[in-house]
DNA sequence: TTCATTATGATATAATGTATCATCTCCGGC
DNA sequence: GCCGGAGATGATACATTATATCATAATGAA
């Protein structure tokens, strides 16, 4: 699963998404074993509702996702399980959305930029060295030292693209 | 002032601030008059405030400045002169940091990049076609149609890094 | 003028994110 | 097994950012 991340892949319609859940969640629980970190039931179950949705998903909706029997968590709840996830690469924060997503390739620290279909919400993970290579030669022209990137792309996703209708013409 | 968009740069330190805000009015003012759109008080005003500061500004911090002894503005009035600027080109909203800066480049609709000082807040707007081709193609390989790309980079400016400690290494 | 359009006032509320301190749980050392 | 500290969670309050709605005012064209 720790796919080419040269290219961008938007999960196909049809894909098994439990055994891809569960995959992300055994991934998880390695690295944290190896690294010596608690991946606790909140932190699991964060992780998990993070990847249930494909779509980014905001810090409220994993509220009101999480166990409304049991003793209700609180907004700190959810934000703290996504600070360690984020810190230990398993989601990131899409920041023109005020959302977050499972990560795909969590096994190495790596600045990632993200294409965000308006439609459906799908999102597709890339590391490409020519983007972060095209942001850093500009910057180094103007003196800045990059430290960490954004960049995040709303369109139409191909799935979205074939379905509906034509792409607009700005 | 319309300066080569090629080249990314951040205002000196040392320039005639005044001048550079009242420059940025006057050119969103003439435009208005070419479109016949409506620079109204309040939203001249917002505009002025967001160029004030060459670093992001936040809607409440502009609110906060509105004139305190006159009749107290609500959100929704900066907001909507915030709307009406962005339409036309004369801010850029910077999401990563919720906040909002003057456009260098208004005179025609472009998809900017920004340098975002973590230190001094200033920024920098770029309109890098390296930039962009690279988004396009890898997004192009992936089927994605862009729509509006977000590109921050947080990092530090050329005086912040003359001045201070050296850049962490990560 | 009259009327339609656009802009603003005013109020309320939604959505997102933090701060603080008490309590609990886990785990290593004794 | 017990103890003690570190880390994790509970609980409550609050801060920040943004939007919805409806009434009123200003503008500009017929
Ligand atoms: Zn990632
Ligand atoms: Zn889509
Ligand atoms: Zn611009
Ligand atoms: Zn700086």
């Amino acid at each position: 699963m720790a796919a080419d991340p040269g290219q961008a892949l938007f999960p196909s319609r049809g894909h098994d998404h439990a055994a891809c859940v569960a995959g992300a969640l055994e991934r998880a629980a390695g690295i944290c074993a190896r690294r010596g970190a608690r991946l606790t039931p909140i932190r699991r179950r964060v992780l998990e509702l993070v990847w249930a949705s494909h779509a980014p998903i905001g810090a409220y909706d994993i509220l009101a996702r999480m166990e409304p029997e049991s003793r209700r968590s609180a907004p700190a709840t959810v934000y703290r399980a996504l600070d360690f996830l984020m810190a230990h690469g398993f989601v990131h924060r899409l920041s023109s959305v005020n959302a977050y997503v499972g990560c795909g390739f969590p096994d190495n620290p790596h600045m990632a930029q993200f294409l965000i279909c308006k439609e459906c919400g799908a999102v597709a993970e890339m590391d490409e060295p020519r983007i972060e290579q095209a942001i850093g030669s500009a910057a180094a022209q103007a003196g800045f030292a990059v430290e960490s990137p954004v960049v995040e792309v709303r369109g139409r996703c191909p799935a979205c693209r074939k379905e509906g209708a034509p792409d607009a013409r700005p």
